[in-house]
Parts: C-alpha cells; sequence; structure tokens
DNA sequence: ATTAAATCGGATAAAAATATCCGATTTAGC
DNA sequence: GCTAAATCGGATATTTTTATCCGATTTAAT
C-alpha cells in the first residue's frame, strides 16, 4: 500500500506529536526506538519531514524534534502520503494504465475505483492528531510490545 | 496496490483468456504486444502462470498460450495476486506492524481494516473470465489506445 | 531427417528502493 | 571560548525489484 519510507514517516510524525502531547521534544534516538527503525534511516526520513514542514527541529544540545499540535489537527494523513508516495494511491490505474478514467477503463476500474475513493476519503478525514491521540491513550501501538 | 510483476500477470491472464473467448491460442509476441509490456518479462511472468495452472502452454511450432474458459470462470482475481504478491494486501498492516490484529491495533487499523475488507472482497469477487470479458465486449482496454 | 517457430529455464544486468556512514553545522551549558 | 549533544546533507552501500539475454528443448510441417 504504502512504501516502507511512507510507513516510517508516518509513524515518525505520530511519534512527534504523541510526545508533543505531553509537552516534550523529542530526538533522534527516541524516536528510531518508539517506532523500531534503523537510527539513520529515521534521521534521512525527518529531514524530510522537516523540510516538509510536518514537524520541526531544533539542533544543538536539547534540541531534536516536536510538532505544532494545531497543526497536526488540521494535517490529513493524506498530506503525508502524498510527499512520499505521490498522489498515485489516489489517482493511478491499479493495472497501470496511463490514465485512470471511466470513459478508457481498465477491466478492474469498476469495482476499483469505489474501493479506492473510500481508501482516500479515509486518507483525507483522518488528521495526524487523532493518530497521535490513539497511541496517547493506549489504544493502539507503534512497535510490538 | 500490487507489484508491477503482479500487474502484468493480471493483463497476461486476461489477454489470453480474452483470446481463449475466441477459441485462439495466442503467443508471447501478441501478448506482449497486447499488454504493452517488454517481450522477455512478459516471458519469464508467464511461465509464472504456466507453472501455477493459470494459463495452459504448448511448446513448437504453432503453439503458444491458452486458458481453460471454465476455469477463468471459478477463478478469483484474489488467487493470481496471492502467487505474485503473497497475502499480504489481505493481511499485512498498513503500518507494517508484525502482526495486524484489532487487539493491539496500529493507530490506523480500526479505519483501514475495514476499507481493506471492502477490497479483498472485490478481489475475491471477480474472476479472470469476467475481466476477459470486460476486454471482450471492448466495454475496458489493456492498453493505451 | 531437417527446419523453423515456439516455450523453458538459468544466469545476468539494470534500476529503484532501502539503509548506512561520516564530516559539517548548530547551539546550550559551563 | 570550549565542549558535548544534537541535527543536516551529501556520498555511498546494500537489497530488492524489474528486466534482459541466450542456449536448451519441444514440435508441426515439409
Ligand atoms: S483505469 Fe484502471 S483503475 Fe481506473
Ligand atoms: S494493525 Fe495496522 S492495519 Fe491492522
Amino acid at each position: 500500500m504504502f512504501s516502507l519510507t511512507c510507513e516510517h514517516a508516518i509513524k515518525e510524525v505520530i511519534f512527534v506529536a504523541r510526545q508533543s502531547l505531553d509537552g516534550q521534544r523529542t530526538n533522534l534516538k527516541e524516536i528510531a526506538a518508539g517506532i523500531e527503525s534503523p537510527v539513520a534511516y529515521t534521521a534521512k526520513i525527518l529531514q524530510q519531514l522537516v523540510k516538509s514542514n510536518f514537524v520541526l527541529s531544533t539542533k544543538g544540545v536539547n534540541g531534536g524534534f516536536e510538532t505544532d499540535l494545531n497543526k497536526m489537527k488540521s494535517l490529513p494523513l493524506m498530506r503525508i502520503v502524498e510527499v512520499f508516495d505521490g498522489d498515485f494511491i489516489a489517482n493511478r490505474c491499479v493495472l497501470g494504465l496511463k490514465s485512470c478514467n471511466s470513459t478508457h477503463p481498465c477491466p478492474l476500474h469498476e469495482k476499483y475505483a469505489p474501493v479506492r475513493g473510500r481508501l482516500v476519503s479515509v486518507l483525507e478525514s483522518t488528521c495526524m492528531l487523532d493518530l497521535a491521540l490513539g497511541i496517547y491513550s493506549g489504544q493502539a501501538i507503534l512497535k510490538e510490545l
């Protein structure tokens, strides 16, 4: 569904936002441990998240990463997915035709497009704050116990 | 969604089955042209389709590929997807947790699992014959016009 | 038997995705 | 100012996926 990089990115934002709920800034090591991801790879993805303005970074001693919770409240998961995997989940033909449209559809289009529509609607209607709250409340996890 | 290899596999079966609707056996070149896929790559995938018994092959002059239409009628698309991409579309956690279950879910599980369920149900309820008929009737295409 | 058309199968090549490394830069605290 | 802790960014390495190549085998037609 998502690329591995995108999965990591999503978990990283959720982890950082969850720490922000406690008013805490977190750092690379904590994030990598919190989502069970290689440190160096986590770092690379965090850089993209900072560039894309999803998380805030502070250099130097006591530096680290945090989020603006108001922003997380109005940030649909879809925005993050778009940055890492492009819009192809939302628009690409499931069989790889150059364009997906109902006038010249692939044989699966009619049955697939509605499901994809629901998926997109989940991604658009789910904000990063809600996902972080799932972790905060203990109802969901980001790594095996 | 699917791997490229799986997309090609699906289109190949559809193409071969569509020719079988005309009572015709088709060959590698025609298939590759019919789905706009590199000949050598198409060949490799066809071999797996033969091994998995989705298509029948005949060697030698006038050889080629064909399908058993009765088999296509009772062959859900899901069976092909499973061979090429495993069961991970149906079972894998969308965020990559080792196990997807509702007792220890990832933050997306609750919203994602129902959509995935619908997707699986489409893949299970769509048979290869129906997809081939979509091409036969001209309502759908396998490559750009 | 010979030939030509076709699939088969193993080895290999190329490209993309995933992951690591390390020196440069920034900054809080002393 | 110095030091230690942290992110930054570019280069590189590894792994997986995608794609190709080519000789071996099979077979219909002559
Ligand atoms: S044309 Fe294939 S999914 Fe729309
Ligand atoms: S636990 Fe993540 S999708 Fe089910």
